[in-house]
DNA sequence: AGAAGTAGATACCGAGTAGTATGTTGATGG
DNA sequence: CCATCAACATACTACTCGGTATCTACTTCT
């Protein structure tokens, strides 16, 4: 078969475009979307204007596009420990260190999506970018559906509270999300620090869950 | 004794200075800093940039003030729970309902205070605003380490699992702060749905620090 | 070698906007 | 009744930035 010309039905991101990407999530990390001009995020990657519209259209379609793979990102990581076998609890656990975890890894995605979609993309905007947001924000509910499913689970095994888990899911991912406002990244940060750092805060969410008794 | 003529020393900004801030924080809130125009500051107050410049020096000097008042209304709100007597269980759920049901009634500065000072204004800026900035950053230390002493006392009376409180307040402090990011205003919500809302939210939060056995 | 496509670079335009300089109006005090 | 000042409104400037139109170097296929 050799290498494929054709691009596969799960088109797995060219690496230029990946690249760009990186680069777009770190400029809109450190000034958010509005503040960040195109001529900066291809000066990160010591390239022009040119290089990001010869891949994307605009500047929305970039900022989704980094939200689609923070969120894509996300669900990667938090779904083995979904789709475990064992205790609600332990599973709910396992997601919440996975995810604080993936923050700390990849924190220029995750902190622009914890950012949110800012609003005024909402307003005046035509169609495709809206059917992009509508797209970004299922994501955005898959993944927090997940959470809501297995604090469910818990819910109706006992081992937690009972609680209204769409409810309750708010704080829980307020909790994990907020990991990627005030974290900052530490050099040589050993892998069993980040793991001692995603137990406390794991442990923090889940307790909020358990029954007291 | 009257009216006052006088200014308290504790300067109770001017009816004039308060609408502006109003109406910067609704417009922060919606469309970010970056994004908001101070054309369209005043046009929410039916007037021109000239009445926003006549008050403050600078868009980033408005700002500032939004999270100024954003943080002393936090701090106004948490304060008496947190000097109450009692178990630092109660203490801190007061905290949080307190928190809870001051982001649901004041939610565009509680919203732009939690999207945080974007970090741009950090690099390139004056003096003065340098001096701004780090005073809005002590208010808001100053309110986290309200929240850090009450964990603390927790672990002292052995209410609490022995936790890194300075740690664990920042999950805790993120599971209270997202709620202005997805709560959305209901019309007509009675203050005991509030109530109710600011209970369940501060439920999990003291919950992720009771011991459990 | 030539043709055609790929992957950009460069130059430019028009819209939007922070800040400023100056004009205007109503109230106040003498 | 005039001068002054507070509290803005208006007009303007300088600059940034998204988007586009055009140009160029490199590669691949024939």
């Amino acid at each position: 078969m050799g290498r494929q010309g054709r691009i596969e039905t799960a088109e797995p991101l060219a690496d230029r475009r990946i690249e760009i990407l990186d680069a777009a999530s770190r400029a809109f990390m450190r000034q958010g979307f509005a503040a960040t001009s195109l001529d900066r995020v291809s000066d990160e990657i010591g390239s022009t204007k040119g290089a990001i519209y010869y891949y994307y259209r605009s500047k929305s379609e970039l900022f989704f596009a980094v939200h689609r793979r923070g969120m894509e990102l996300t669900r990667a990581a938090i779904g083995p420990s979904f789709e475990a076998q064992g205790s609600a609890r332990d599973r709910l656990h396992g997601m919440a260190v996975a995810h604080t975890i993936l923050i700390i890894d990849h924190l220029p995605y995750l902190r622009v999506i914890a950012q949110g979609l800012e609003m005024h993309l909402l307003e005046r905007t035509n169609d495709s970018e809206r059917a992009e947001l509508a797209d970004v924000a299922a994501l955005r509910e898959a993944n927090e559906s997940l959470y809501i499913s297995v604090i469910n689970d818990g819910v109706a095994s006992g081992e937690f509270r009972p609680v209204d888990a769409k409810l309750v899911a708010k704080p829980l991912l307020g909790a994990l999300n907020w990991t990627s406002r005030w974290y900052q990244p530490r050099r040589g940060e050993t892998q069993a620090a980040k793991k001692q750092l995603a137990d406390s805060i794991a442990d923090f969410v889940v307790g909020g869950l358990e029954k007291k008794r």
